[in-house]
DNA sequence: GTTTCATCATAAGTCAGACAATTAAACTGC
DNA sequence: GCAGTTTAATTGTCTGACTTATGATGAAAC
């Protein structure tokens, strides 16, 4: 006789997620309360709870406590994914099933043509900050400080490409890759290359050049290569 | 005085991942028994289960019963990645958080370079399996049968260009376009189109010619476009 | 010796019921 | 009205027990 196998917290999970990804239950909406969800699956407080935790680690509902709290669904944020999938990609990366050499291919895919949707469509408010970042890092530079946010640059880049879809997925690649980057001392004359280049970078985004935007990001993306891969061997890396 | 806030089994899950991830913990180890990490947490059973409910949603570990059982640590799959991802995309989807065009957009991204590496480097099994599929659609189009599978081309081909990070990506965009699609009846006539332009894509891909296969992809994708952005409208859609 | 089967030990899965902590709303007194 | 207090609702946590799945162990059969 074939038995359950999946345990019952398992299953209730996977029943509310149907019912939400089939909006029979829609973001806001708010699930009974523990005990009454008990009842109706016919089970235990505690067996309730771990299903909830489960949908709760996914980013597909939140439990408040109080009075008025208990658990709704929510609709999962970029930065929630994003964040899930970047430990996923830590992950992979830790072990071997990921090389820097993928993340900076995935990361090149994703970026060149962020450039060009940045340049074509990034809104005046986006295209301001990276004016902004420009004009703080000239200054950092005269006064000789260190690159302390260049981990802004990238990230403003694809979010004024306006593609929720690309932001996703950019980020956890390019989080886990400055990870790993950062525990290295880069000589500063690299530094100063990336400085050199996002500036360029940046201008031709300013100046709504699709074309150059993108050239220019490829370029260096390519640059960062045979460093990326250097640091990687030098931590053991496959 | 500020109180607690974040509940036991979030503190102390969150307490696990950091230890996976900084690598204190590795995949296939074998976390302690459950009544143990309540004492060595200084909470009970159940608090630890939400904490591990929490840990085994994100892929980080797996718990199996009896008495070589025990909580593992995992290295995630691409496949149970993917999976959590097309979830949350498909709940962006379902909010107004994320359109059809973004969703093709970001597709078109993936797959045209996809495409590329393909025939650059997909290994000769891989690029069978492409063969294969085209053999078999032929010999369904012979029977006159429907298309039953066009399912499996956009992922032989991401599958190929050998990259874990773009078939995690690219796999979840891929299914909630196709979910969604697939509630309506397309004319035959685009799926006929459909067809043809998979078995250009395939036959550009078998002969290694990089730049056709990716310039047909680009094509095929594009044409699709409107057909996703009517069939969209249809739906009611953004 | 090897196979087969029953038993056992171990660990997760589930349960019931209690109490604690948190939160917002309702109430009270001024 | 307003400040402070009480209260009700809900999740958070604990205790301790029992159930179930599963590999290991050892005994019996071949």
């Amino acid at each position: 006789m074939a038995t359950d196998q999946t345990p019952a917290y398992r299953a209730i999970s996977d029943s509310i997620r149907d019912d939400i990804l089939a909006q029979r239950l829609n973001p806001g909406d708010r699930l009974p309360v523990e005990t009454e969800l008990a009842e109706r699956f016919g089970v235990s407080r505690s067996t309730i709870r771990e299903a909830l935790r489960e949908l709760a680690s996914q980013n597909l509902v939140e439990t408040t406590r109080g009075a008025t709290g208990g658990t709704f669904v929510v609709v999962p944020s970029t930065e929630s994914l994003s964040n899930s999938l970047r430990i996923g990609i830590e992950m992979m990366a830790a072990s071997t099933d990921l090389t820097v050499i993928e993340m900076l291919e995935a990361r090149e895919l994703l970026e060149v043509p962020a450039s060009r949707l940045a340049s074509k469509r990034g809104s005046d408010d986006q295209l301001g900050f990276i004016e902004e970042y420009l004009e703080s890092r000239r200054a950092d530079e005269a006064e000789g400080r260190e690159l302390i946010a260049n981990w802004n640059f990238h990230q403003l880049v694809v979010q004024a490409a306006n593609n929720p879809l690309l932001e996703l997925m950019a980020q956890p690649i390019f989080h886990v890759l400055q990870t790993r980057f950062a525990q290295i001392r880069a000589p500063s004359g690299f530094r100063r290359q990336v400085e050199k280049d996002h500036r360029a970078i940046g201008e031709a985004i300013l100046a709504r050049d699709e074309e150059a935007s993108a050239a220019l990001m490829y370029e260096h993306l390519e640059r960062l290569r045979p460093s990326y891969k250097e640091f990687d061997t030098r931590l053991g890396g496959r």
